[in-house]
DNA sequence: AGTTAGCACTCTAACAGCGAGAGTGCTAAA
DNA sequence: TTTAGCACTCTCGCTGTTAGAGTGCTAACT
């Protein structure tokens, strides 16, 4: 549906108010705001139609009007001027990131963090997942006669670590025999090639040793289980206590604790133009329907591979926090491939 | 100040009550509650002298009483009658942790979600802290022609690594180099031997590969600090929420965020007897003193090395809380030191 | 001397009533 | 089509009232 410009002017004009202060926007304060050149009974007029049309809302009869979810997206998909981060801003982050540590996890928890502090929303992100991602290496670090630390890096750069214990002394004999089959049937291979089966076909065949190299099979394959599995970061939660607008704050962040719904959210709906925005009762899940979900996915040498979100009230500075999420995808995507592929 | 037998009694039943309804408790509810063999009127003049004393506090003349700061200390110390874990549940949990992975930071994080969801408190603790650890092993991982993923093992098992970048080209004698150098200097030493001027000497020494080779001791260097740094890990914080005793629970929330306060708290606040509880106002930190912290160290081979600690309203359920943070911080210190030494 | 029944007293929480203020929708005039 | 004006509605904050909970005190009882 198309309004007229004066109705876009005023839609615009409450969104902006309305994200600005938190209180319903009466005719009179909009007057003085929006500097338009017609009287308050006029916009009086406007703003009974746009109630009428379903863009407003009136929390009673006497209050002025918040804009309904109809509102905000029309607000967000033709009215709002996006307000682009500062180039000195940009260039800050850009340094934070650099020396966050290089790994996906570290990247996205500082990226998390920058976020947070931007924009006063919860940040979730999830970790690369790569689908042709294959395991890179693996390192067995002795540290007593009978626990090693077996350490996995995979191809996308997702690192992980587990402490094993074997049955049998851990001699030299051993470890080079582990090193021999993951040389052998695991490097190059990826997570879901390493099946329970293959673990265990591979434990027979060694005949005496089976018993004694078993242990370190199990650890190799749950390792390459987590190295495969999307990891879901949360920074920021707390900076939800400062909006009045959640009554119960406890169970969105019991949702965004969870993890997998998110998850699956973002892997489902892939990024269509740039970035993602829904709105209030647009979400899917019943414990985000009095939020607005803002999230794009990074893309590491070319192709998507995990995404970046922002929980906020409906009530949240659109115009601002879209290009911030959106620079953010971008840069953590470009530093992620500069650390992969050069 | 030792209480006559009758006030101990009503002071523990005031506690409890009060413990499991957070309403105040007055003369008449305690005495259905607590059946002792005398008449309200009694229990009123026992709980006017307990507030004399100090022991109890009234929101206002109609209401009930509440167990003042210093009730709970009273209760605390002489008369709770502490409410150990069922051995299944013990077994169950030592199963959990067990299984978490191994790594320090693992077991902790499987250790505060336990917690968390046993105790309904935010749960905090600190990694691992070891003034004799020493760098055990460096891994460094080419992961394109300039640059390497670099990990650090410490004697203490904490695990830690960076992307690093070259300027030149990442060739096997650079990397020969480098594990030369590595192991000569490096392996065995203690984090807060590898100073800048070390790092600084080194460079210089080695004349024309010097340049090259400057990138990966900086990134060696970093992450001799990250290893030795403790590090606070938090779970559990929504738990918070829950409690209608915080009406700004963000203020909180950002404190256990920041981590410093608590770090140093815990390490300065040596395990006097078994486990350390300070309660309301008895906390330095404003921002916990509506709150009570509990909290223990884990020795990890005969000595103390790092903390577990339970937040929660001045309100919990001591009785129930103090033996379970205990049973955990043995059980951590436990699986801890047979990673380590075996 | 300690205990108890009884009672007057105090304070809160909940509810109703009221007025001020904000903002609307409608009407009639420009 | 716009605007001034006005009656109307609804919330918010204040006040007053009442019911109920709980106390502290006194006087009688064991």
């Amino acid at each position: 549906m198309q309004l007229s410009e004066r109705k876009e002017k005023i839609l615009a004009a409450i969104v902006e108010r309305y994200i600005a202060t938190g209180e319903p926007v009466g005719s009179k304060t909009l007057l003085e705001f929006s500097s338009l050149p017609v009287s308050s009974a006029t916009i009086r007029n406007e703003m009974a139609e746009l109630s009428r049309l379903g863009f407003l809302d009136q929390p009673h009869t006497s209050a002025g009007r918040i804009p309904s979810q109809l509102g905000y997206r029309y607000y967000v998909d033709r009215l709002m001027n996006r307000y682009e981060l500062p180039i000195q801003e940009k260039r800050l982050i850009e340094a934070r990131l650099s020396d966050a540590g290089g790994e996906p996890q570290q990247i996205l928890e500082q990226a998390g963090q920058v976020l947070a502090e931007l924009t006063n929303c919860a940040v979730v992100s999830t970790t690369p997942s790569d689908d042709n991602a294959v395991i890179r290496r693996v390192e067995l670090v002795p540290l007593g006669t009978h626990t090693a630390m077996m350490v996995m890096l995979s191809s996308s750069g997702i690192l992980k670590s587990r402490v094993c214990r074997t049955d049998s002394e851990l001699n030299l004999e051993l470890i080079e025999t582990f090193y021999n089959i993951v040389s052998k049937h695991f490097i190059g291979k990826s997570a879901s090639e390493v099946s329970i089966a293959l673990i265990q076909t591979l434990a027979l065949s060694l005949g005496s040793k089976s018993l004694a190299i078993s242990p370190l099979l199990v650890t190799l394959s749950d390792l390459a289980q987590l190295t495969e599995q999307t990891q879901l970061l949360l920074e920021g939660q707390s900076n939800l206590l400062n909006y009045t607008d959640y009554p119960n704050a406890y169970e969105l962040m019991e949702f965004l604790r969870r993890g997998e719904p998110l998850t699956n959210l973002f892997s489902g709906h892939k990024t269509e133009n740039d970035t993602n925005v829904l709105i209030g009762k647009e979400n899917f899940y019943r414990e985000l329907q009095d939020s607005s979900l803002i999230f794009s996915h990074y893309s590491v040498g070319g192709k998507d591979s995990g995404a970046l979100g922002l929980i906020g009230p409906t009530r949240i500075d659109y115009a601002r926090l879209i290009p911030s999420l959106k620079y953010l995808t971008e840069i953590v995507g470009s530093i992620m491939s500069d650390t992969l592929e050069d």
